[in-house]
DNA sequence: CGCCTCCCCCAAAGCGCTTTGGATGGCGGG
DNA sequence: CCCGCCATCCAAAGCGCTTTGGGGGAGGCG
C-alpha cells in the first residue's frame, strides 16, 4: 500500500492524502478523518525512504560503537544507556541507526554517516582524554552529543556527564571520615576521560585531608570482575595494606569484596567498599539496605537525557552549545564502616 | 556531492558514472578509474535514502527490543549479541536499525517497520513459550531469523539456538557423578523458552540417574545477583539442604557464591556450583582456573551467525528455514568438587 | 448579480539514485 | 566500401514521498 493507491481508493490526489495525514490545515476535517480512517484500515505506512529523501530529514540518530575498543562495546553500561536513548528516539518518530565497527574504521564510519546522510545527528560514546571525534565532527557539521567530556577545556560542543570529580570526592572524603587513611583506588582505564576526572577527585580528596597519595594503592585497568579481585588481592598483600577501596564500578566491586573475603576479612568491618554503582538493572545493589555504599547515577536516564539534547539541537539549530553536569548520589551500603584502628580506639 | 554534480564535473552521464562505481561491466576501465578516483577525491557516497528506495532494498535488519519485559533489554546479553550482529551487518553493508519500545508496542512496531519498508529483515531476540511474533511476522512476510526457539515444535521459520537441554542435562550429570543428590536449580523466568529446556535437561539428568525432583529445589525468577543470592540462602537452611547448584548465568551465580560463603560454607568443598555462562567479555570466568565450573557459549558468536543466516535468506530467498543448534561447552572450574558425604566416604 | 475571498483540493516538480532501452562510433569481415 | 557488431556511453523513466504554485467552487459583500 503506498500514497498513490490509497489516494486513488479514496479518489484524492497525493497531496490531499499526505497533507491529510501530516496535519496541514489545508484539508477540510471531514476529509482528514476519511483519509486517516483509511490509512488505518489498510495499513498504511508512508515508505520511510522516500520521505526522508523527499524531506531531507532522515529521521535517524546514529551510535558509532567500535569494536577493539573493548571498554565500550561490552560494557554492560552501553545496554542501559542505549535503552535510554532508544526509548526517547521511540517515542520523538526517530529510528536509531548501529553501527558496529573495529576502531579502526571509526574516522570512516563518521565521514560515510554524514555523506549519505543515513543521520540526522550523532551521539559520541565514552570520549577518551583529549578525543579527536570531537573536532572530526565538527567538521563534518553534522549535529552531535557526548556523553562525558573530552578533558580538554574545549566547551564548544554538547555533552552531558555525571561529575565524576565530585562524586570520587565525596566517596572518598566519605572513608576519611570514617577513620580510613590507607584507601586504594580500583579505577577504570584512565584514557578514558571520566576515569582520569574521578582519579582527580580522589586525589583530591586525600591532598584536602593532608594524606599522601601512595601510587601502590592506585590502579587503572578494564573494569571486570577478575581485575578487582587481582588488584584488591595484591593490595591486601601489602604490609601496610589499604583499610578500604573506592572502586570504579559495581562488576570489580564484587571481585574486590571477592579478595577481601577471600583474605579472610569482612567487609564493612575490616576492609570498606565505597564504589560508583551505574546503577544497572541488572546488578541490582541489592533490595532494602543496598550491598555496596556506592555514589550512583543512573546510565539510562542519561540516556534519556542525551538523546532529548540532541533531538532539541537538530530541532533548533543554532543555539549555543548545551552541557548538562548530573551529580551523584550517595547511598550508604553495608559496604562501609570505621578504619579498624579507629573501631579499636573507639572501643578502647 | 551528489550523483549529479559528480557526473558534470567528470563530464559524464549519471548512469555511466553510477554503473562506473557499482561494477557493472557497460563501462570501461579506464572510465571506471576515473570516476572511482574522483569519488574518492570528493568523498562521495550515495545517498543512502535514495539508492534504497530505487533499488527497493533498505539494507538495514531491525533489531525490535522491548523495554517492560526487562528480562531482555537490560539483560547484559544483549549488548554482546548485538556486538556479533552489528558486526556482520557492517562487513556486508547493512545498517542496524534498533527499536526500543514499550512491549505494548510490540506488534505494531514490527507491523510498522515492514509497512514503512524500514528493513530488510528482523532479528527476534528472546521468544518466549509459544511466542506470538512469529506468526505475527510470518503473517507481515519478511524475512526473520530467532535467536532461540520457541516451545512448539513448529520448525517453519528459522532459529539459531544452544542446545540448552542438553547443556543442562550435561551439568547436573557432572554433579551427580561427583557424588550430589540434592541439586538445586536457579533458572531464569520460565516463561522464557531458553530457561523452560534448562529445566527440562535438569529433571532428564536426575530422572534418569534415579534421582526424584524435589520443587522446593526449583526457583525461576529474573537472572540478577540478588536473586541468586536469595534463593540460594533460603535452600541453604532447609534442614535438608542442597549441596550443589545449577545456576542459569553467571551474574546469579554470584549471588549463590556470596550465599554460600554467607552461610560460613566454602564453594567447590561443601557446596558446589555449576552455572551456565554465556560468555560475556565483561564477566570474564577468571583468567586461568575459571572460577566457575560452566557450560558455556560465546553469545557474540551467536550474534555473528545469526545475523549471517538472515542476510542469506534475504540474498537468497526462496530456501527453506535455517536451523542451527549450537553445543555448550563444559569447563572445569574451581566451583565444583565431590559431594560432602561421599568426600567423607572416599577418605574415611 | 457580479466579484472577491476563502476553503479545499490538485497537477506536477523534485529529492538522488538505479535501470531500461536506446544511440553512437570504431572496427573487422565480406 | 558497406554492414553489422561490440564496446561505451547516455536520456529518461521511475522508486514513493513532500511541496510549490495554482485552480475551481461556495459563500459573502457591495
Amino acid at each position: 500500500m503506498n500514497l498513490k493507491e490509497l489516494a486513488r481508493q479514496l479518489g484524492l490526489s497525493q497531496t490531499t492524502v499526505s497533507r491529510a495525514l501530516n496535519g496541514y490545515p489545508e484539508v477540510s476535517e471531514t476529509t482528514r478523518r476519511r483519509v486517516v480512517d483509511a490509512a488505518e484500515r489498510l495499513n498504511y505506512q508512508p515508505n520511510t525512504r522516500a520521505r526522508s529523501l523527499a524531506t531531507g530529514r532522515a529521521m535517524a540518530i546514529g551510535h558509532v560503537i567500535p569494536l577493539h575498543a573493548k571498554h565500550e562495546m561490552l560494557n554492560p553500561i552501553f545496554a542501559d544507556f542505549i535503552a535510554g536513548a532508544g526509548e526517547t528516539y521511540s517515542r520523538h518518530g526517530y529510528d536509531l541507526l548501529m553501527s558496529v565497527i573495529t576502531d579502526d574504521e571509526e574516522t570512516r564510519t563518521y565521514r560515510q554517516l554524514a555523506a549519505r546522510q543515513s543521520v540526522d545527528g550523532l551521539i559520541v560514546h565514552a570520549p577518551r582524554n583529549g578525543d579527536e571525534r570531537i573536532a572530526l565532527l565538527r567538521q563534518i557539521g553534522l549535529p552531535f552529543v557526548v556523553h562525558g567530556r573530552t578533558s580538554t577545556e574545549d566547551d564548544s560542543y554538547s555533552w552531558l556527564d555525571v561529575n565524576n570529580r565530585r562524586a570520587f570526592q565525596r566517596a572518598t572524603e566519605f572513608l576519611v571520615d570514617l577513620g580510613h587513611r590507607r584507601i586504594g583506588l580500583i579505577n577504570g582505564f584512565e584514557t578514558m576521560d571520566f576515569a582520569a576526572r574521578r582519579r582527580d577527585g580522589y586525589l583530591r580528596a586525600l591532598r584536602q585531608r593532608g594524606i599522601t597519595p601512595d601510587p601502590r594503592l592506585m590502579r587503572s585497568d578494564e573494569m571486570t570482575e577478575a581485575y578487582g579481585y587481582q588488584a584488591a588481592t595484591e593490595m591486601l598483600a601489602y604490609d601496610d595494606p589499604p583499610t578500604a577501596f573506592v572502586v570504579s564500578s559495581i562488576i570489580p566491586a564484587n571481585g574486590v569484596r571477592r579478595a577481601i573475603e577471600g583474605a579472610g576479612l569482612s567487609v564493612g568491618v575490616d576492609v570498606s567498599i565505597i564504589t560508583h554503582d551505574d546503577d544497572l538493572s541488572y546488578f541490582g545493589n541489592g533490595t532494602g539496605v543496598p550491598l555496596f555504599t556506592a555514589v550512583r547515577s543512573s546510565v539510562r536516564e542519561a540516556g534519556r537525557r542525551v538523546a532529548e539534547i540532541l533531538l532539541d539541537i537538530i530541532r533548533e539549530p543554532g543555539q549555543g552549545p548545551v552541557h548538562e553536569l548530573l551529580e551523584a548520589d550517595l547511598t550508604i551500603g553495608q559496604s562501609t564502616g570505621p578504619a579498624p584502628a579507629e573501631a579499636a580506639r573507639r572501643q578502647g
